[in-house]
RNA sequence: GGCUCGGUAGCUCAGCUGGUUAGAGCGUGGGAUUCAUAACCCCAAGGUCGGGAGUUCAAGUCUCCCCCGAGCCA
């Protein structure tokens, strides 16, 4: 089966930020786990470049609109590249093969009548690329959000007949599950509820665009443009640009997580664009939280602004993912705090997992020769801890395809709490003391290194390169099994030597603020 | 202004349809221990559950009002 899902195609006003990047590593969680469970994934994410911001950014460097998105654009791939992100797909909105796709979907739009003309008159956000509600008599109103002076428009645009499609979005939405979470469902039942309008989706004389066809002077509004980014992406499979083809490359996307601000162009405008041009609308669309810092909203204005590079080359990938899906329930909003952050990579991985692993390698190493203890496959099944580690794989497949990160991150943890607090009521290291309990320590230490193999295991998604230092300090070889039989109880290899243990997770000690 | 979501130990949060002494993790203090990355394990202190009123035998949990924070729509 094909597992799609996509991340928002993020705008290149600027280089990736902490919520991009945010984002990005929640769905290259997801995609990571369906690709582990078996699943053919499409894991799409891109860059959307059009629109009259860019345009005037571009203008404000003195560089060309093009020259500008080809440099924020590599900082996305490289940023992706170093944070280590699994994306199966890169699109661009300025690539070739995307115009003639949103052409072809608004041309199905035009034929099914959903597309009128009509004169837009009002205060404009270029920031925000929308129309305000300021009154038409104001004098220099700003933008709210981007403290910027709004300019007055009018113009004669095209405009999507939203109003078309009050009753299917209604329905759409009162779907459970469509909307993820559903505490954010309200919201947006509210806003339909209050009416649908009409909404323009063409700009005159805004020439970093793509043209509307059949409609001299008119461009593309970006939003229209971008959300139909999702769709070029999946038709880059190295066939034809054919709406037709969507259901044999991966749409309807399984889940479009985005952040909460764009819910209603993902949970309303772009499911009436595919209402009308006759394709599926996608199965679930995730609204996650924002990240604050130290209890602040980040901003350039505070100057908190925490850089995602500087962290990747501070603390790395495994600590930064790890404190992100492990500490914010995704879906809410979140609060980065430095303090907390090194707390909680230190005791988890550090601490928990990473010196279990160590403990009991070590002791493995002192008393059965270098390798796991030897014991027949048999005397592992049974073992106390047997069933404490097949509940958490149970819990594991049952919270990630749920998005629900925190709690498989817990699970994990918790059987890795348990396999110390077991180490320490049997105290093998006193019993080796008295002749006699070979097998039953040989056991006990084999039960809690295979803790430390699925351990290792279910975090590889989650944090691929921590678990695969641990994978390899316990002396596996290169999987040739799937995922899915490795995750049996009893599978790690008695008797297979183990190396030198060394910490698979070094502690974070950052001396200066981040 | 209308609406939505939050306000529970120092911090991050759990607390389902109301029911014994309000929970977890982190942080803090103490103990135990040496196999281990000053790690692991155990124990303890810490909360008038934003404020007020009401319903009830019984409310963090329901109702109303107010205060604070975030957001959506005007």
């Amino acid at each position: 089966m094909t597992y799609s899902l996509t991340t928002p195609l993020y705008y290149v006003n600027d280089r990736p930020h902490l919520g991009s990047t945010y984002t990005t590593i929640a769905c290259d969680a997801l995609a990571r786990f369906q690709r582990l469970e078996g699943e053919t994934v499409l894991f799409v994410t891109g860059v959307d470049e059009h629109g009259l911001k860019i345009q005037r950014t571009a203008a404000d460097q003195g560089i060309a609109p093009r020259e500008h998105c080809d440099r924020i654009t590599a900082r996305y791939l490289e940023a992706w590249r170093q944070w280590g992100i699994s994306n199966d797909r890169f699109v661009r909105t300025t690539e070739p093969r995307h115009r003639p796709l949103v052409q072809a979907f608004f041309q199905r739009c035009e034929a099914a009548g959903d597309i009128r003309s009509g004169r837009q008159t009002g205060w404009y956000c270029v920031g925000c690329e929308e129309f305000k509600d300021e009154p038409a008599e104001a004098k220099e109103p700003c933008c709210p959000l981007h403290q910027k002076p709004l300019e007055w428009r009018d113009e004669e645009n095209l405009f999507f007949c939203l109003s078309h499609f009050q009753e299917r979005i209604e329905a759409l939405i009162n779907q459970p599950g469509f909307i993820a979470p559903a505490s954010r469902r309200k919201e947006i039942q509210n806003f339909v509820a209050g009416g649908l309008r009409d909404f323009s989706i063409s700009r005159v004389n805004v020439a970093w665009g793509l043209p509307v066809p059949g409609h001299e002077g008119h461009t593309f509004y970006v939003w229209f443009d971008a959300l139909l980014g999702y769709l070029t992406a999946l038709l880059n499979d190295g066939g034809d640009v054919d709406l037709d083809r969507l259901g044999a490359a991966g749409w309807p996307a399984d889940v479009q997580v985005i952040g909460k601000d764009i819910l209603r162009f993902h949970a309303v405008y772009w499911p009436a664009m595919l209402m009308s041009a006759g394709l599926p609308v996608p199965k679930r669309v995730f609204g996650h939280g924002f990240l604050t810092r130290e209890g602040q909203k980040m901003g350039k204005s505070l100057g908190n602004v925490l850089d995602p590079e500087v962290l990747l080359e501070r603390c790395g990938a495994d600590a930064v993912r790890w404190y992100l899906l492990r500490d914010i329930q995704f879906g809410d909003d979140g609060d980065f705090q430095q303090q907390r952050f090194t707390d909680l990579v230190n005791n988890d991985l550090a601490n928990t997992i990473g010196n279990l692993l160590n403990r009991t390698a070590s002791m493995a190493r002192k008393w059965f020769n270098d390798a796991v203890p030897p014991i027949d496959s048999s005397a592992a099944a049974g073992h106390a801890l047997q069933a404490d580690a097949e509940q958490t794989i149970e819990r594991v497949r049952q919270a990630m395809p749920e998005l629900r990160f925190q709690q498989a991150c817990e699970a994990i943890l918790s059987l890795a709490i348990q396999a110390n607090g077991y180490l320490n009521e049997q105290a093998p290291w006193s019993r080796m003391k008295q002749p006699g309990n070979e097998a039953s320590v040989a056991s006990d230490l084999y039960a809690v290194l295979e803790c430390c193999r699925l351990v290792g295991l279910l975090l590889q998604p989650l944090v691929p390169d921590l678990s695969q230092r641990i994978l390899d300090q316990l002396g596996e070889a290169p999987a040739v099994s799937t995922w899915k039989e490795r995750l049996i109880w009893g599978k790690l290899n008695a008797g297979s030597p183990l190396p030198q243990p060394q910490p698979v997770m070094a502690r974070l000690e950052l001396d200066a603020p981040l």
